[in-house]
DNA sequence: TCTGGGGTCCTAGGACCC
DNA sequence: TCTGGGGTCCTAGGACCC
C-alpha cells in the first residue's frame, strides 16, 4: 500500500507558521514578480479566488475582504519541505520526495493503516507545523484520489484498500481531477461520454492507448489498482536545467538583458554542480509581454551545442551572451529572458572531447567559487557582466523574512 | 501598469543508413 | 506500368505535473 502525504496549502501554512495573526483569515501567496495568486488559505478559495488568477484582475475583491498578500519566498518554503520530508522520514523507511509539498511512503508491513495515516499527521504537525493530509490506496493514483477525499475530512486520513470504496470514491470524482488528466484530456474524454473518473477506469485499453498514449493506459491500470509507478527512492539527477525570471519591468536595452543572461547562466551552472553534472547543450530565449498585444511581438531562442560537456560558469556565460546578442533585436519591449541547459550527464561519465585535456584547473576553480560563495554569501565572486544592483530584478513586495535560514532574520519574540 | 518557474515523458515524422 | 525492407536518430510539438 502506498500513501500520499500531501501539505495543506502548504506556502500559506508555511507563513501562517511564522506569523499567527494569519490564521483565521483569508491569505494568499503570490507567484514571482507579483503576479499570480499560486496559494489559496481555505478562506481565500471560499471566497471564489481562483489559482493562477493574475492579481491585478482582483484587486478590488482581495482590498474588499482584507485578504493577507505575501510573495513567494521560496526559501522559506524550501527549507520548511525539507523539514517536513525528514519528519515522514524518520516515521517510514521508503519515502520519495516527489514535490514540494507531496511524498509517496511505501506502507508495506504496517497493519493499521488508518492509525499509522494519523500518526504521521500528528507528528508533522508538531515538529513543523504545517498540517498535511494523508491518503492510502494500492496505487499512487488511487492514493492521490484518497489524498483529495481526506482534504474534505475531519480526520484528515483516507485509506482506500477495497474495491467498493475505491468504485465510490471515483464515482463522485469528476475525470479531469485526476492526476494525469489535464485540461485537453478532461475535454477529449467528456466528448466521449466520460464524466466520472469511474468510467475511465471501465474504458476499453485500446482505446485509452490510442488517445492518451501508454502514459495515460498506466493510469487507468493504477485506477484499477494494479500500481503502475513504483515509489523512487533516489531523486534521479535532471536531465535539464532552466534558469529563467520575467522582468519587474520591460527590458530594452542589450546592456540589461546581458546582465540578467549572466546572472541566469551563473545560476544554472551553479545547481549544475550541485547534482556534479556537465551539460553540453545550452539556449538563450528572450520573449516580449504576449498579453500586450498592441506591442511589436517577438520571441525567439538559440542554441549551441559543445564539443563536449563543461560545468564551468565562464563557459556558459560566454556562450549564453553569444547566443544573446544573435537574437536580440532592438526596439522591443522584452518581459522575460532564459537559459537552459540539456543533455545533462553526471561529470564522470561525460565523454571528453578530442582536443581536451583533464580540464582540472577549470573544476578547481569552480569548486573553489562555490565555496567561497557559500561561506562569504551567494554574491562574493561573480563574473563581471552580471552587474551590480540590477534595475530589471523581479518584485517582491509582500515578502515576510527568511526566518529558518537566516540568522538576522529570526523571528523575534517578546513576552 | 499588471498575467510564474521548472520540470518529465511520449509520439510522429523526417533524414539518413545499409 | 512497374520503384524494397528494415532500421536508427533527431526534433518539434503536445500532453502532463507541482
Amino acid at each position: 500500500m502506498i500513501a500520499l502525504v500531501d501539505c495543506n496549502n502548504f506556502y500559506v501554512s508555511c507563513e501562517r507558521v511564522f506569523d499567527p495573526t494569519l490564521w483565521g483569515r483569508p491569505v494568499v501567496v503570490l507567484s514571482n514578480n507579483d503576479g499570480c495568486i499560486v496559494a489559496r488559505s481555505e478562506e481565500a478559495k471560499a471566497l471564489g479566488i481562483l489559482m493562477g488568477k493574475p492579481v491585478f484582475q482582483i484587486k478590488s475583491l482581495l482590498r474588499k475582504h482584507r485578504v493577507a498578500i505575501r510573495s513567494s519566498n521560496y526559501t522559506l518554503y524550501g527549507d520548511m519541505s525539507r523539514r517536513v520530508m525528514e519528519t515522514l522520514r524518520r516515521l517510514c523507511p521508503v519515502v520519495e520526495n516527489y514535490s514540494i509539498d507531496e511524498a509517496f511512503l511505501d506502507l508495506d508491513g504496517i497493519a493499521d493503516m488508518t492509525g499509522h495515516g494519523r500518526h504521521l499527521r500528528e507528528v508533522v504537525r508538531r515538529w513543523t507545523g504545517i498540517p498535511v493530509s494523508v491518503g492510502i490506496a494500492p496505487s499512487k493514483s488511487l492514493a492521490k484520489l484518497a489524498n483529495k477525499h481526506a482534504k474534505r475530512t475531519d480526520a484528515g486520513v483516507l485509506v482506500l484498500a477495497d474495491r467498493d470504496s475505491q468504485t465510490e470514491a471515483l464515482r463522485k470524482t469528476a475525470v479531469g481531477d485526476l492526476w494525469g488528466v489535464g485540461r485537453r484530456y478532461a475535454r477529449m474524454l467528456r466528448r466521449n461520454g466520460m464524466e466520472s473518473a469511474l468510467d475511465l477506469r471501465e474504458a476499453d485499453d485500446k482505446w485509452v492507448l490510442d488517445r492518451m498514449t501508454v502514459v495515460g493506459l498506466k493510469m487507468v491500470h493504477e485506477l484499477r489498482g494494479i500500481p503502475c509507478f513504483e515509489c523512487e527512492l533516489e531523486a534521479p539527477s535532471k536531465k535539464s536545467l532552466i534558469k529563467s525570471c520575467s522582468f519587474g519591468r520591460p527590458v530594452t536595452a542589450l546592456s540589461e538583458l546581458e546582465e540578467a543572461v549572466s546572472v541566469y547562466a551563473t545560476g544554472a551552472a551553479e545547481r549544475l554542480r550541485m547534482q556534479d553534472g556537465v551539460a553540453r547543450v545550452i539556449t538563450v530565449f528572450i520573449m516580449t509581454n504576449r498579453f500586450q498585444t498592441e506591442n511589436p511581438q517577438h520571441a525567439e531562442s538559440a542554441k549551441i551545442s559543445l564539443l563536449s560537456g563543461t560545468n564551468d560558469t565562464r563557459i556558459f556565460v560566454s556562450h549564453a551572451l553569444e547566443l544573446l546578442r544573435r537574437i536580440y533585436r532592438d526596439g522591443y519591449r522584452y518581459i522575460k529572458v532564459g537559459v537552459m541547459f540539456d543533455e545533462i550527464e553526471p561529470r564522470g561519465r561525460a565523454q571528453l572531447g578530442l582536443f581536451d585535456d583533464k580540464r582540472d584547473v577549470s573544476v578547481r576553480l569552480m569548486l573553489a567559487v562555490d565555496a567561497i560563495n557559500r561561506q562569504f554569501g551567494n554574491d562574493a565572486i561573480r563574473v563581471a557582466s552580471c552587474g551590480r544592483r540590477p534595475q530589471w530584478r523581479m518584485r517582491r513586495e509582500k515578502l515576510s523574512r527568511r526566518f529558518t535560514t537566516r540568522f538576522d532574520e529570526l523571528l523575534q519574540v517578546r513576552v
